[in-house]
DNA sequence: CTGTTAGCGCCTTCAT
DNA sequence: ATGAAGGCGCTAACAG
């Protein structure tokens, strides 16, 4: 039941011999030879985007020419490529990426994953390295985590199906099994961490100083006067957290303040346990006078919980945060926190990405700086 | 030059006919025919995914069988299926999407343009998508058009090479051909509009009742008693900012308010212009004794320039937002605003892509309720 | 300068 | 229940 292409018939049908592989027909109406690709109906393509074949067909010349001349390859007849080229355009042809990136093993696109974006921070680091990677030809594929270790390995499976050329990721706070990103490294996939690193894996990393800043921040609140410090932590799966909570601890230490475990306190990251934990530790018997914590949005909760209560910051309680996010500037008193790049967090690390892909360069690390924002939380001056 | 997959070797190998279309060899040391298809040497394919084919060789199937076990197929017996399950589990095998995309022409991800992602609306929109669209197997793929029309016209290119099976868009104020959008529709690709929809393209669209809210807080205003009240309106060019301010000219009108054209700004929504617009209005000879804003940013950067200027929030000046930002419970005075469902927008907008998909629904408008937050900025009784 | 062929990884008839 | 073959759209040798 082969039909002809030019007359639609059926009967008038005849096979007529294999050339070059391919079987051939006859139809004895239009007496003329076809094959089976010659079969394929115009109409049956109603709605599909157009190809470089049908660009070919068009003009009555072979796919690898229109391919040759969208391409601004070289030993084109000009006459040819601008032919191609018009045509393309008027046709609005759109190469497609699939088929590109099955024959070049590549698909152009890099994926990122981030344990949440409703925060200042992803999303701006999600803009930086946009813009860096969209330069590059690249595009992002972004997946959330939810700080969840199932819902993160299921999204490198998934960034894996799409053939990702590149991984951009910050773990959840979950994530203690790594065989899912060892998988990548076996497979050459080039994997960047950033904020929220693995340092059991010996891959590329782009990081603050976390400890520096945390340092800078406690000892500017002992500079202050203030002696009875608390820090609200992140989890301490997380390496930022530890280095923070570290440099939290150190920093008592050398200004000679002996530590009380009562006013450390580390948790998930989630709004709603920071307000606990902001109350709970303003509700002590014995309240702190100060409290640096993990990030902006803990830091905020603990303003709101202390304005409820009628504290007066800076004067009964000071604050200092992480990351200064914008509403540390908006809200009152302002907040005092440490800032870091996180435009250029983003931005490093697609150029991390772009300087790996291809050249398989040694895992480097990126270290960026941070500076302290002294604002109305933490001192009267301001 | 044909070298035998067994022995390696070139010398002993000569042509065998052709079977079935393809040309066989003959290797005279293996004494083994083989075509083409059998010399891929795995050695070649070093650092590759593994494929079916990698499955069907290590078990000596046909990659049709693996393809229809990995599917969980009918018409496959039970042995060779687990088979197939357990070396696929044990190589890590991720389908390539690519591939599956091409054949199927089809490919699971759907695009998102959004003017910008740096403000609370819309990264709180994709995370609302992206929960419905990775529920129903799809990837989300998301550009940042940056209130550029050349860069949404990019943007919608870029995605169309990607062959998304369908688009979510928020357009920019630039936006006023709309070709580029046309062009989907012709192919058939779903559309779905939501907040900056184009009143000129019959799609899919998810909006909020913009003149309802804003008509509403603008009443609100006036029954508070202020009567002389300002309105910094987005760009004429969208129509939320024409609905918002036909909403507040509509009940200044209704209350026998006679407007002020002194009173009524348009702006491109920068955080920079909010800011010159909002001192501007501050400093007139006559200021305003409210003033509506078009979104909750720009109020913000109105109530940050009134307490610059010691003026006092809600006696001297009241001010209403758009959005319910969550910057506008944070800031003191808190900001009154028209809040919006924008998670729910978002996940509408998805639903709406899930329903179009495949089964070419009319053009269906969802439209979503606002509610009117009042906060301090605008009442003393708050 | 251009056409031919093979193949990327997968699905889908059509045979067996 | 399984295999063989063709094709999705494109690039990449290899012949001319």
């Amino acid at each position: 039941m082969i039909r002809c292409p030019k007359c639609q018939q059926v009967d008038a049908v005849t096979k007529a011999g294999i050339v070059r592989g391919k079987q051939r027909y006859f139809c004895k109406t239009c007496a003329a030879h076809f094959t089976l690709a010659d079969t394929a109906p115009p109409a049956a393509r109603s709605r599909h985007q157009v190809t470089i074949v049908d660009i070919a067909r068009e003009l009555g010349i072979s796919k690898s020419t229109v391919s040759r001349a969208l391409r601004g390859q070289s030993d084109i007849h000009p006459g040819t490529r601008e032919a191609v080229m018009e045509l393309a355009q008027q046709l609005d042809y759109q190469p497609n990426l699939l088929a590109y990136g099955l024959v070049k093993s590549q698909s152009n696109m890099v994926g990122m994953i981030v344990p949440e974006f409703r925060h200042y921070f992803f999303p701006e680091v999600i803009i930086g390295a946009q813009e860096v990677l969209q330069a590059a030809g690249y595009n992002l594929m972004i997946c959330q985590s939810n700080e969840s270790y199932q819902t993160e390995v299921a999204n490198v499976k998934a960034l894996m199906s799409s053939r990702v050329d590149g991984l951009l990721v910050s773990i959840t706070s979950q994530t203690n099994n790594v065989e899912h990103f060892r998988a990548l490294e076996k497979k050459g996939i080039p994997l960047v961490f950033f904020n929220r690193i693995c340092p059991e894996l010996d891959t590329h990393r782009v990081v603050v100083d976390d400890y520096a800043g945390a340092f800078r921040a406690v000892q500017h609140l002992i500079d202050q006067g203030y002696r009875r410090i608390a820090h609200i932590a992140g989890p301490p799966s997380l390496l930022v957290s530890r280095l923070r909570q570290q440099a939290y601890l150190d920093a008592l230490e050398q200004a000679g303040i002996p530590f009380d475990p009562e006013l450390l306190i580390s948790y998930d990251l989630t709004d709603e346990k920071a307000r606990i934990y902001a109350r709970y530790l303003l509700d002590l018997p014995q309240p702190p006078e100060a409290i640096f914590a993990v990030n902006d949005p803990t830091a905020i909760q603990v303003i709101l919980a202390a304005k409820a209560r009628g504290i007066c910051i800076p004067d009964e309680l000071a604050v200092v945060g992480f990351s200064d996010d914008p509403i540390s500037a908006i809200i009152e008193p302002g907040l005092t926190t440490v800032a870091q790049p996180v435009y250029e967090m983003g931005r490093t690390a697609a150029r991390l990405f772009l300087e790996t892909v291809g050249t398989q360069t040694a895992p480097t690390t990126r270290v960026l700086q941070t500076e302290l924002i002294v604002r109305g939380s933490s001192s009267r001056k301001i």
